[in-house]
DNA sequence: TCTGTTTTTTACCATTTGGTAAAGGCACGA
DNA sequence: TCGTGCCTTTACCAAATGGTAAAAAACAGA
């Protein structure tokens, strides 16, 4: 029923499929979508335009490719918010994994931002399909928090938009970070403490007294 | 010394400068600088392509003009923070007017978001010049609040990028939003009051004990 | 080593795109 | 009414770009 018989792929072609999504990556985050060339990306794989193509089927797959391939990986600290755990420590926990992946994979951050800005035009069902379902399992968790009284008041799916928000604005803006903060280093150290203080002020539970 | 007689522009020039600058603004804010063609700007201007390139001096001489005009109402708010006012309720109030042009002005929001995120290539020296002084002035003046205890101790820099991470994550990744929030009506008011709860929690001074 | 298959490259090509040349249209003062 | 100078458009162009054809090169199994 599956149409093609699926040969399993040679040593190369692993390893070229992964040289080129790297170099996608790099292109595609960095130009967007449209301003992103085959030349650019043929470039930075280290081969030729052609060959490319041989590998995936055009730009529009390659792009769709690379999203793929990350988007499980980009929302894996989500996912590992755990129903078992206390619930400050959980969120706080997520927080600084968001952190953490700002300052590693900055690509992958600004590739999702670059698409998703300008309407995600090739990551729309994916949303629906893959994002969405994850989200709405993690609200229902941090109301039930909520409800507990183990988490101050909060609307669950604000919350996890503002730590969306700030935490991936560090790899996002990166270029206007940089003009406004000299120290690059401490300005991490301060990010960091920063963040941290702001969601423990807004999820510290008030004390109840009945 | 200013070298060139500089006339006076006429009624037409004026109006089609607008409506070239408008129809620059849609384009580029959807689709990025590179992602954004002559063509679709000089229809959505209701006007042929050599007719722009009549008013402004090439594609990038559109988008340097379309980012300087707008950089200036852009900042407006922050540059609205009053040293005279009430440190608490200055800061809230600027949260508010940008969460407000976040909901007005979201192409402008994604117009710079997008220059942003590709490392602003086109508006780096303005960055240095228009925004940073703005920026030192303003967290100098939060330090003072919060050396002074009106503020709740907290990192002036960390805090304005927080402030503007949730604020013009409403507008630039709307896309999303749209897909995780069913209600846009009910979605807006939530975070209305979401963003002024989080940094009122963040903000309000200890109560010291000497 | 020989042979069939996979991988890679060298020309190409059609379309798109930013931009130009030059002529036509239009408003407005004399 | 007639120029005169501002405005606008119709062709065009050269470069860039996504993609193809087909041959050369590298490879793997017998």
């Amino acid at each position: 029923m599956t149409g093609e018989p699926a040969k399993k792929p040679s040593r190369i072609q692993i390893r070229n499929r992964r040289r080129i999504l790297d170099a996608a990556l790099e292109v595609f985050s960095q130009h967007g979508y449209r301003g992103a060339t085959l030349d650019q990306i043929a470039e930075a794989a280290g081969m030729s335009k052609p060959n490319l193509i041989y590998y995936f089927d055009g730009k529009a797959a390659m792009h769709v490719a690379v999203l793929n391939t990350l988007m499980e990986e980009w929302l894996s600290p989500l996912a590992a918010i755990d129903e078992a755990g206390e619930p400050l420590e959980e969120i706080l926990t997520y927080v600084r994994r968001k952190m953490e992946m700002s300052r590693k994979f900055p690509r992958e951050s600004r590739l999702f931002a670059n698409e998703i800005i300008q309407g995600a035009p090739r990551m729309g069902p994916n949303l629906e399909s893959g994002l969405k379902p994850l989200f709405d399992e993690k609200c229902v968790l941090i109301q039930s928090w909520v409800d507990d009284a183990r988490l101050a008041k909060v609307d669950p799916q604000q919350l996890i938009f503002s730590i969306w928000a700030i935490t991936q604005h560090y790899a996002d803006f990166e270029a206007q970070v940089r003009v406004l903060i000299e120290d690059e280093t401490a300005g991490w150290k301060a990010a960091d403490a920063h963040v941290e203080t702001l969601f423990r002020k807004l999820l510290v539970p008030e004390i109840t007294s009945d």
